[in-house]
Parts: C-alpha cells; structure tokens; sequence
DNA sequence: CGATCTGTTGATGCTCATCAAATCCAGTGG
DNA sequence: CCACTGGATTTGATGAGCATCAACAGATCG
C-alpha cells in the first residue's frame, strides 16, 4: 500500500527511486487497529506521521455538545497527519472506521527526509496542499449545496479518490462508511441523509448498499453535482483519464 | 506589514535575523488593488505569492448558479497562496474586499528560500498548517453550528486574528465586511445574517455597525460560540496572552 | 437466538431561504 | 448645498428544507 502513496506522490512529479526507498524504509510496520479506536486524539503530541495500509479511517472534531463532525476520510494510501510535526498539539482527532491496518513515520525519518530529501519533502508538502484543497471543497459543498448535490459531490470524490488509488472496479467501490458517518461529514441527520440517498437511487444514478456504492451514471452523477475534480490536482494520474474523459 | 508577517511566522519559532532579512527582501514592491479585483483567478498559474500589506480580500470560488462561497478572509500580514509554487493552477480565486495593497515574492525568491533556509521554509509551511485547521474549523462552523453561533464563532476569530496582528484596540477592530460579503462565508442569506447580527446585538454580545466590530461581551461571546482558539496555534503569541485569559 | 447496530418510515415543527419593498447611507454631479 | 443614485441594511410575509422524535424492520454478531 506504500505503492499506493508513491503512486499518488508521483502526481507532483516523479520521485527517484533513491526517494522511494528512503520512504519504504522509514516506516514501521504496520499495526492492526479497530473500529472506534482513534489512530491519535485532538490535544496529543505525536510522534509518527500514519499511512493508511487498509481500512478506512476519518478526522473528526467533537463538539460541546456531543456531536461528531468529521472533516475528511482517509482510504489506503492516505497520509492521516504530516502537519503534525510541525504544529505542537493535534487540533483533531483521526478515528478509525472499519478493521485497519495503520503504518507510521517517525519523527526523526521525516526530520531526515526533510533535511536530506528536498524533491521527497516536495512532494510531501504537495500532498498536504491538495487535502488543503480538498477542504476548500468541502467547505463549498457544506455551505452552499443542498443535501442532495451535497452527498452526491462527496460520491464523485471518493470514487475518484478511490480510482486512482486502484481501488474501484468499473465504477464501483468499497464503501464502508454507515448512514451515520456520512451524516456527520454531511453537517445532515441520519434520517435525511437516508431519505437523500433513496432519492439519488431512485433517480437511477447511484446505489448504496452493503458497504458497496455503485455509480449507474457517472456523467449524471457529476453534472448533478457540479462536480469539478481540478481541486484534487490528479491531472498526472493516468488511472483518471476514463474517468475524467467522461466528465 | 511584513513585520506582522513575521510576527506571525515566530509563532512557529523565532527566525533569525539573516532569515528575516532574506524574506524582506524577496518582496516586491506592494501594488494599489481595488474592491471587486483579482488578486488572482481560478484556472490560472500563479508566478508570485501575495502578501496583503493593507486592505482585505478573500478566497472564493464560484459555483455553477453563480453563487459565490468564501472560504477564507485574508487580512493585513496574511499570504494568499503559498501554496501556488507546487500546485499547478488556481482551484480558487483571491479577490479584493478594500482598497488594498498587495506585494509579492516572486516564484524565483521562493525556490531560492526553499532551497537554502530550511528553517524559514518550515515556518512557511507551517503557516499554511494553519490555514488548513482554520479550514477544518470553517468546515466544522458550517457544518454544525446554526446561524447564531457560527457567526459568534466566526468574529472570535476574526477578533484573535487581527489581536495578534496588532490590528485591535480593546476588543474592537475594523472589520471592512459587508453583511453580503459575511454572508457567503457562511453559507446564510443576506436577510439571514442581518437578523442573526441585530440578536447578537440585543443580547450584547458585540456590535457591527459602520465597519467597526466591537465585542462588548468577550467571555460572553467565546462561550456562546464554543470558541477554542487551540485551532488558530497562536499560543507563543504575547499579544494572544489576555485575550487567552479571558476565555 | 436474543442483543445491538444500522437502515427505514411517518409526523411535526423550527431554521433559514426567498421574494418584495422600504429605509438608510455615501458618494456624485449639477 | 441639494437632488440623485446605487449600494447596504432593514423589515415583513411565505414556504421549503431539514432536524427531531418515535417506532419499526433488517442486518450482524457473539
């Protein structure tokens, strides 16, 4: 699954296999988490960035009141927090979602890459600089688009997501998120966000059931959405260009 | 203004004056912009970095029906997009609010400063850390919180911001934003806005009124808006230091 | 096989958008 | 100095979108 991150680091530009083994070899091996453990929680000082190897995970915030809002979702391949050596105290948690299996670099590696590994660091800076991306679009997505286009959006995103990380077949994916993490990525209740999807399948756009979400109709989907990946900044991806050539 | 800039920069760490030298002088000259103008625009190729020395602007984008969202207010002392030497194209514009001035690093300064001051370089990144946890933030405020709070929560960090940037005095400051303009950061009709800012007003909280924000009720505010500012990462910040208190 | 989590359905009401019009204000030109 | 103008703020009335509460059906799992 280090592949996966390569590959998508490989999007900035392309790394030099002398980059590619010094991130092989920083990380530790992977360890086996579960659903409802947090990989690292908002106040802690951490001490390893994480990789996602399998399994998803999310960052969220808990609110005075009890409620969860989750800000994005990691898949395989996913860096959760390179921020992190840099800024003191976590600001967020990150939880994990489904059985997972978590990879860490350690400080010091990445002190090291960042010392020693400029086109590497690049790269990495680079990465960080699209989830920034991808936050801007959430924003827009919350603040303006009904429930609806809203889900709908998110949709888009993460079969492109999941796409490039090789992890779709034809225009289906493993989703396995509840109704209720969906909601609260969404800002939506439960109950909406249940009523939003029967509507979305009813249109003959999307199905999803059993933690698998299917696309029927992607050119619809992405109309319906007003759905632009420029934000992702995958224009390098080959695994986009079906993809993006329906768009 | 770059002062405030560096400033804000040794809330990472302090910078040494060689570092602070080589930044000083990277900037060009600041250029007279006006209300309505683009700083710079979706699609395009940034070749410098901004730096706001007066006046306001904001990130938006535009969505399809028109509507703009604005996903991040950018005051005296803040980079517009740093972020612009590693990703190709704009996925956002920067437009003017104010009369302003705006001077630049040139790309060129910038690859010359990446190269050879490793600690200025962290500082940089890690101000676009904090640009990305003012985002989750934003996220969190539009995604959770009705229209009362999220614009409490809203001027507390407004208010935070421009303390630390030397731009109050007591608890108010010059907050050159229309009630439209405050509108679509928030994902609220102008009407909206309007009578949510006459409730606050009645409940004495703060006061907005001819460009002029004054919060009459800090701790009053913070609380109704279950304001953190762990977020913003300012905890070296001496001019932070009473305003922390107070909350 | 019950216990628990997830998904589904119905009913009710609040928050907020929308439309429309009135007032206020700063600037501009006669 | 005043009339004019266009933008910003304010007010009122109406209705849509979505939250909330409550209950039930299905799935999943030890």
């Amino acid at each position: 699954m280090i592949e996966t991150l390569l590959c998508r680091l490989e999007n900035f530009q392309p790394l030099a296999d002398e980059d590619r083994r010094v991130l092989q070899q920083a990380l530790t091996p992977p360890v086996r988490m579960d659903r409802g453990e947090d990989v690292i929680s908002e106040g802690e000082r951490p001490e390893h960035v994480h990789l996602m190897i399998d399994g998803w995970a999310c960052r969220y915030k808990l609110l005075a009141d009890g409620q969860r809002h989750i800000m994005a979702y990691l898949m395989p391949g996913d860096l959760c927090d390179i921020h992190i050596t840099l800024l003191n105290r976590m600001d967020h948690s990150i939880g994990i979602l489904t059985r997972a299996h978590v990879a860490g670099i350690p400080r010091q590696a990445l002190d090291h890459i960042y010392a020693h590994h400029p086109e590497l660091t690049r790269a990495l800076f680079w990465s960080t600089l699209v989830d920034e991306a991808t936050l801007r679009e959430w924003l827009v997505n919350e603040g303006h688009r009904p429930a609806d286009q809203r889900l709908a959006h998110l949709f888009c995103e993460l079969l492109v997501r999941a796409r490039v990380a090789g992890l779709t077949e034809n225009h289906c994916m493993e989703l396995p998120l509840t109704q209720d993490e969906l909601s609260d990525a969404m800002g939506l209740s439960t109950v909406h966000t249940n009523r939003v999807l029967q509507k979305l399948r009813r249109e003959g756009l999307l199905t999803l059931r059993g933690r698998t979400l299917s696309v029927h109709d992607w050119q619809g989907l992405t109309e319906f959405a007003d759905f632009d990946p420029l934000y992702l900044h995958l224009e390098r991806s080959e695994r986009m260009s079906d993809l993006l050539g329906g768009i």
